[in-house]
This record gives structure tokens, C-alpha cells and sequence, in this order.
DNA sequence: ATTTGTTTGTGAATAATTTATCATTATTAA
DNA sequence: TTAATAATGATAAATTATTCACAAACAAAT
């Protein structure tokens, strides 16, 4: 339905947004304007407002937003509906921790099971089968479509193989660079790059003697 | 001397290039013009040129870029002179998975300590020492102004505390929403998140039946 | 029921970012 | 040495994102 022409750089406050509205409704608050929104999540008022308007009329003027519709309607338009099926490759630390927390509950859908190509951390870990890397052609979901990778040899190779396989978005935990064909989408999640990035950015502010 | 009038936009791409640098590096290639870089790193040449152009006339017309030099100044620029001294907070799965990649070969500084609650993971783990957090205020190092966050409970006071020793960047693995004053600078990382995104994302280019 | 105060939603204006164009300069080959 | 080629770096144009400003809508009070 929506998802169309939802600028870039909205669709990526909506997580945050979720997040927000998520813990303000844990803590007892019924309703939200957008004023108080913004100082919670340190976006413009009319920046939240602008980005919400593109999900619909959600909010009443004079009064502002109703949190459980609010929270309904993303989780509607961040994909409650959805049920993805995401595989994990790799299962080392990384791959645990992921695993460990798939108990997501405001999530797209689930990790529905893993691949290693270490025979110890195969067999089912926190609930989540773990294949052999061998098996990935065979054993892959029909219709999976989102791959976490957290592998750290051959990973150029193996996304790769998971493109071959179907996938066309990656949440990419490796420390290396990797190169997918036009059609696939990369998130990559690194706290090298963030530091990176922090760094830069707390410099402006903070200048180091 | 650089860092200031970089568009935020850039900044968040300078930690790409010099991934796709270095592993170009390895592969033996020892020039690369624009145009090439950006069918590795799928970012126009144009951006790549103008995003180069900011810390000075790092190519020759005609020839293009020395990889060597642009991966000594991006190590300068993004970090190699900081020696930033980063802790961990929380060093459980997620905090252990950082503390055995905390081998970063071209990265900003290193996890120094680490803090937990659980005294089962207290101690030395991976040459970093885990203390109590109840400890932070006394072992926190001298002019450390950045944290990563992989805690589950407490999240909010922690991160309180966290600012209240000084510290002005925070890369949070959480999943829960933070909430921090203006000039701190939070860098979410966030599986659930990025799935979000990459099923939006997705979705525009595979219509699902 | 009417008025008053408040906050939304949006068109218009501004700012930021990306892409296109082109002059310039280095390289290479004749 | 000179001309041809090629790719940068700078500027201009186009696109995208944010902010302003205000009309319309609702709630609450009288």
C-alpha cells in the first residue's frame, strides 16, 4: 500500500520512531505531541509530523497522537504483516548473539534457521537449527529473501552463493568490504564504521587538546 | 584541520572507501579511477570525486588515484592519529563478539575495559578486563569520551551514568529506545532496525505475491 | 452553541545533497 | 615537441530533504 514514495531518509526515522513510542507507552503515556515526541527522539517537530503524514492522517489537531495507534500502525508498516524469513550464516559470537535476542517483538519476522561451516556449533542453538554451509543450496526457506551474515572467511564467495539462492537484502556484520550487483540491498552494521563516524562527528563538538 | 565542513553525508561514507580500499589493496591493484571504485562500492564517480575533493587533490587527471595514498589519508582522517580510548559496557554475547574483533587493523583506538554486572564475566576475557559496574566511575579512563553499549536492563541509567563520566559518543546494541541530551552523539546499531529498512527497501524492487 | 486555545497537516521556501557539465591538467604516443 | 586522450576538480543544475508558516480541525471551556 504505502512504501512507495516514502523519502529515503524517512523510512529510516520510522525504527526509531517505533522504538520510542514503544518504551513512552511501557511507561504509562497514552497520547503524544509531536513537541514532546521531538525532545524525546531529537528530531523536529514538523519533521515527525511530515514523516507521519505520508502513513496517513494519524494524529488529531489540538489534541496530538494516540500512542497505540500510532504504534499499530507502524508495526503494521514495519512488518508485523510481513513474516520474513531470515536465515543467519554464521554462528560464531556474533552469529549467538543475534540469535540469542531473535526473540524480537516488534520484528519483520524470525531468524528460521542458521548455517555454519564449524561441525561444533551445528545442531539446534537457542531454538535455531544450524545447518552446514554445504547445505545452504538445499536447506535455504523457499520465498527467504533476507540473509544476516556474520561470517568471517570466505564471505565474498558466500554472498555470492546467497544471491544466487535468492536473497536480496543483506544485514552485513563481517568487517569487510562486499560487493553485490544492482537489485540487492546491503545494510552493513559496523562498529568499526560507527566509531569511525563518532569520532568525526564528537570531534566538531568536543575539541581534543 | 579537515572535519568541519564535510556534509554529514560524506562522513558516513568515508568508512565504505576505505574498506573498498584496503581490500582492493590485498587484491594487488595499486590505482583506481573513479569510475572503476564505483562499480565496487556502488556510489556514483561524481560523489566519490567530490567526496575525495574534500581533503584535498588526492587524484592526477588522466591517471586517477593511488590506492597507497588514499588509504594513508583515510587512515589519518578517519582515526589512525586518535588512539581514542573506547570502553565496553555490557560483555555478554554481543559484548564478547566486540571484544574478539577488538583486532581492528584500521581502527580508531581499542575497547580498553569493559564493565558487566554479572560477576561470571568479570575478569580478563579476550586481553580486555571486564570489571564490576559498579566500578565504572573509578576505572572509566582518563579522557575516554566513547562507549559501546550491548546491555540488556538498566539501559537508560546506564547510559545517565555513561554521560555523566564525560562520555560524548555512544554505539548502542541495544534494542531498546535512548534517550540523550544534545551533544552526545548515539550511533544505533540495530539488526531489528536495519531488517526494517532492508524489507522496505526490498519491497519497492521484488513485489511479493 | 460559541468561543478560545492548541496542534495537526501541508503548500511554499529553504537547505542539503547528489548528479551533470566542463575546463584544466597530466599522461602518452607520434 | 606537440597533439590526442583521459580523468580529475570545480561549478552549475537537479534532486531530495528539512523547515517555515499558516489554514483547518479538534478539544475544552464558557
Amino acid at each position: 500500500m504505502t512504501g512507495k514514495n516514502v523519502p529515503k531518509a524517512t523510512l529510516q526515522r520510522y525504527p526509531v520512531y517505533l522504538k520510542a513510542l514503544r518504551k513512552l507507552k511501557r511507561s504509562g503515556v497514552e497520547r503524544i505531541m509531536s513537541k514532546e515526541l521531538s525532545s524525546v527522539v531529537n528530531i523536529e517537530p514538523t519533521t515527525i509530523r511530515r514523516d507521519f503524514s505520508f502513513l496517513g492522517s494519524l494524529g488529531k489537531q489540538g489534541f496530538g497522537y494516540e500512542i497505540d495507534r500510532l504504534i499499530e500502525i507502524f508495526n503494521a508498516q514495519l512488518g508485523m504483516d510481513f513474516e520474513e524469513k531470515i536465515i543467519l550464516v554464521g554462528a560464531g559470537n556474533m552469529g549467538r548473539a543475534l540469535m540469542k535476542y531473535n526473540k524480537w517483538d516488534y520484528v519483520v519476522g524470525e531468524i528460521v534457521c542458521a548455517f555454519d561451516i564449524n561441525p561444533d556449533r551445528q545442531g539446534v542453538r537457542f531454538g535455531i537449527p544450524v545447518y552446514d554451509m554445504d547445505e545452504l543450496e538445499e536447506r535455504i526457506p523457499s520465498g527467504c529473501r533476507i540473509a544476516i551474515l556474520a561470517i568471517s572467511t570466505n564471505i565474498q564467495t558466500t554472498v555470492d552463493r546467497l544471491i544466487h539462492c535468492g536473497i536480496v537484502g543483506l544485514v552485513d556484520f563481517t568487517h569487510e568490504h562486499i560487493q553485490v550487483q544492482k537489485g540487492v540491498v546491503l545494510k552493513t552494521v559496523d562498529v568499526v564504521s560507527s566509531i569511525q563516524e563518532l569520532v568525526f562527528e564528537t570531534n566538531s563538538l568536543t575539541t581534543k587538546q
